[in-house]
DNA sequence: ATTATAATGATAACGGTTATCATTTAAAAA
DNA sequence: TTTTTAAATGATAACCGTTATCATTATAAT
């Protein structure tokens, strides 16, 4: 007996997959609240954090901006826009091996990149 | 008369020069008091982001932990350490022009690419 | 069924930072 | 120079996202 299979760590899991959006987790808690009334926005937190540490989920660090939680496991690139606060998918990773960065003084675990700036929704159209 | 050149703002912007080692404000802070104990945390902060917004100083934004203040202006990298928190420089920054990487659907105007891992110091010899 | 204990819900507390506001002070005007 | 003015300060309350606490509930092993 070392994890137990809730119905509220079932319905995060599933929450982040239909909110593709890279939800926080006010977001989930808000989606979850709808059919689930009685969830605990401290038990939203909780199983995002399990999940992201087995490695089920992936947590997106945000500057500024709250912790947004994304489905997809591999590792891609996110912008944010700083107009609406919404984070999406970029299409350009950087091609760094975190092995090849540690030297000596540093050993390299992991490394987090974040694109910054307006996306097309919140660029006024001439 | 737009801007006051006053005493604290000049002490916040020589004690992140003195204070080499990417300094929070908290750090700044209990610099700065050892000379002068008046000095308002508030007045720090304030102080460390409107010399960032002018472009005097680089403020880092670290995931999960405070932001730190470099008075390098030019973009490199930082590594932070796991185990004592501390940010250093890292000798290794990707070659991305923001330009480059804006298209239709997203303006780039920056990008944050922070390493993480462990310091030498914080390393085990065995 | 009984039991042990992991997870929950409610909410207080946390850490880092910003907002508020009366007071002070740098610098423009007289 | 004084006087005026508004920007900056110091003290502290408030904020926001998140985690800790703790009595209660419920999963799953016995």
């Amino acid at each position: 007996m070392s994890t137990k299979n809730t119905l509220q760590k079932q319905l995060v899991a599933s929450a982040v997959v239909s909110l593709k959006n890279h939800p926080s987790a006010e977001e989930v808690y808000a989606y979850i609240s709808k059919d689930y009334p009685s969830i605990s926005l401290a038990t939203v937190y909780r199983n995002l954090n399990s999940l992201s540490s087995e490695g089920a989920l992936q947590k997106i660090f945000i500057a500024n901006s709250s912790d947004r939680f994304d489905h997809t496991l591999e590792k891609h690139t996110h912008c944010r826009c700083s107009v609406c606060d919404r984070v999406y998918d970029f299409p350009f990773t950087p091609n760094i091996m975190p092995e090849s960065l540690s030297d000596n003084n540093f050993k390299v675990t992991d490394y987090y990149f974040v694109i910054d700036g307006v996306c097309k929704n919140c660029t006024p159209q001439i």
